[in-house]
RNA sequence: GCGCCCGUAGCUCAAUUGGAUAGAGCACCUGCCUUCUAAGCAGGGGGUUGUGGGUUCGAUUCCCGCCGGGCGCACCA
């Protein structure tokens, strides 16, 4: 169990025994300043609210869940007490960190616990370009965002399947092809059709540009080192007559009708701004009446959440598929992230980009110029709800001082110690692992790192591992400045088991964040 | 016009979701390599958190107005 939850359990505890009061959703955090200690709760205060009219003090209220915790707490805490009132701090004992530094040396797979487990079945879709064009940078912050939180997921014991949808049916499929064919016979390209260089590429092959489009995708994102569980086929949903059941199945339930030769799905009644069309007049469903059969089949195989990534040009799309699903489903969870989107520049000059000129930069283009490490970094470090400036020349100049090459410079440091010290004496009486001030933080750093990855998948924000990797490389590059670990040809046991943790801890954030752990550099 | 998102150090971004003294990297200045990797470490300058109100013990965070930027308001996807 993470500390944090059982921190939040035994002051739910104590609160309920003292005061005979119920508080819900109790804040645990970290506080900025470290000589508070190691967690914080404020529930002092709302306690103190809630009991106003009968005479407690805050302070007195502060020190009974002292003393409870206190008694509660006591096999991982040295010191707890309050401050200014109602900060209720919590610091670990070195006896603990001790224990707990050791066995995180001993377990590559620290970082995983099961705070996910019987949280239900997760989907979680992302990417979904239409196979009509290379995938671009934008794509790639989707990816980085999507894959990044999979693992973090997965790392915290969820349920959770990762989905690709492909778009290949409807009307930008058909002029795809078309424009290709038009090539292969020596014809003009039509005006409203595909004019990027890569249409003379697939007019050079004898097969189909929608199947090989999508093998250079996947290529790209194995690239990218991003994974799907499924490839989920939308023409599928169409030939199996899924679409038409689901249609049906919507006018059964009187949410259709029928309008202009149209049909519309009564959205309003579930808070959207206006109906919207499912089936247009020419018989051929609307994206949106295929997403509505699309979910209704996600929902169908069992999934009890929904995660969408989705580019900040989609979000007016939002409403209407929530009503959608919540007309065929009220249980099920849909959530969707919008990340802002994507502008590219060169040497500080905007570079438009549209499938359709083909003026595009390709993921691929970018991944050759700057790099994966550097790309999945600079990407998943970013808030998805800001906008990204992303300039190619700048990102290769910086590549030399580029964070990333931080949090790699302290896994390879690491690397080097621990082949260094292979087959040499041990220094004796050196058994303590936390010896030096310095090594006191490390351990304080890495007892949170399994938290932390479950805090990415609570706020659906990935750019958390990347602060929580700095300030660790910081911790570790300010002690091993201060501080040896082979020392005139002998290695000092417990400081080897502290830097053996730290790379541990480093090699799992760096994998959440698709970045890798290098042994050299 | 209506809706969603953003505005934090010269630049790029954080801030544990309402907590204590708002932090990193880059850039600039000053030091540190005869022992494990200097892609590093130590120190310095740099802020009215766009702006004006409000809510409360407490606001970068929540609410309202204004200014600036992005995105959207289809029988397109």
């Amino acid at each position: 169990m993470l500390l944090k939850e059982k921190i939040r359990e035994a002051t739910d505890k104590v609160i309920t025994e003292k005061f005979g009061v119920n508080i819900d959703n109790i804040d645990v955090t970290y506080p900025d300043n470290p000589s508070f200690g190691d967690y914080t709760t404020t529930v002092a205060f709302r306690v103190s609210k809630l009991l106003k009219d009968k005479g407690y003090k805050l302070p007195d209220i502060s020190s009974k869940i002292v003393e409870g915790l206190k008694e509660k707490l006591k096999e991982e805490f040295s010191e707890i007490n309050f401050l200014n009132g109602g900060f209720i701090n919590l610091k670990l004992s070195k006896e603990y960190l001790s224990k707990l530094t050791e066995e995180i040396s001993e377990n590559e797979e620290y970082g995983k616990s099961d705070f996910g487990r019987g949280k239900g079945k997760i989907l979680l879709e992302y990417v979904s370009a239409n196979p009509t064009g290379p995938l671009h940078i934008g794509h790639a912050r989707w990816a980085s965002i999507g894959d990044s939180l999979y693992r973090a997921f997965i790392t915290s014991g969820y349920d959770i399947k990762s989905e690709f949808y492909i778009n290949d049916a409807g009307n930008q499929i058909t002029l795809l092809r078309e424009s290709v064919e038009a090539v292969r016979q020596g014809k003009e390209i039509p005006e409203n059709g595909y004019h990027g260089e890569y249409i003379y590429e697939l007019a050079k092959t004898k097969e189909d540009p929608i199947k090989v489009i999508l093998e250079w995708q996947k290529e790209d994102l194995t690239l990218f080192d991003v994974h799907f569980d499924n490839w989920f086929s939308e023409k599928s949903l169409h030939d199996s007559g899924y679409v038409d059941d689901t249609f049906n199945l919507l006018k059964e339930k009187g949410l259709i009708y029928e309008k202009d030769g149209a049909w519309w799905f009564k959205s309003t009644l579930f808070g959207d701004d206006k109906d919207r069309v499912v089936k247009r007049s020419n018989g051929e469903y609307t994206y949106f009446g295929v997403d509505i059969a699309y979910h209704r089949n996600k929902i169908e195989r069992g999934f009890d959440r929904l995660i969408n990534i989705w580019g900040a040009d989609h979000h007016g799309y939002v409403k209407r598929l929530e009503s959608a699903i919540s007309s065929i489903n009220t249980d099920v969870k849909f959530e969707v992230v919008i990340g802002q989107m994507v502008s590219l520049y060169r040497n500080g000059e905007p570079v438009r980009m549209s499938k359709r000129t083909g003026d595009i930069i390709t993921l691929r283009e970018v991944l050759d110029e700057v790099g994966k490490d550097v790309l999945r970094y600079y990407l998943v470090s970013k808030k998805v709800d800001t906008h990204i400036d992303f300039d190619i020349e700048e990102a290769k100049k910086q590549s030399e001082d580029n964070p990333v090459y931080y949090l790699q410079y302290a896994h390879a440091r690491i690397s080097g110690i621990l082949r260094n010290s292979q087959g040499i004496p041990e220094i004796e009486g050196s058994k303590d692992i936390i010896d030096t001030p310095e090594s006191e933080e490390i351990a304080r750093k890495l007892a949170k790192f399994p938290e932390e990855i479950v805090d990415i998948t609570l706020s659906l924000e990935p750019q958390r591992m990347t602060t929580y990797l700095l300030d660790l490389a910081s911790l570790f590059h300010k002690f091993y400045s201060k501080h040896r670990v082979i020392d005139n040809g002998k290695v000092h046991k417990g400081r080897r088991v502290l830097v053996k943790a730290v790379k541990n801890v480093l090699k799992k954030g760096l994998w959440i964040i698709g970045v890798n752990a290098p042994e050299v550099m």
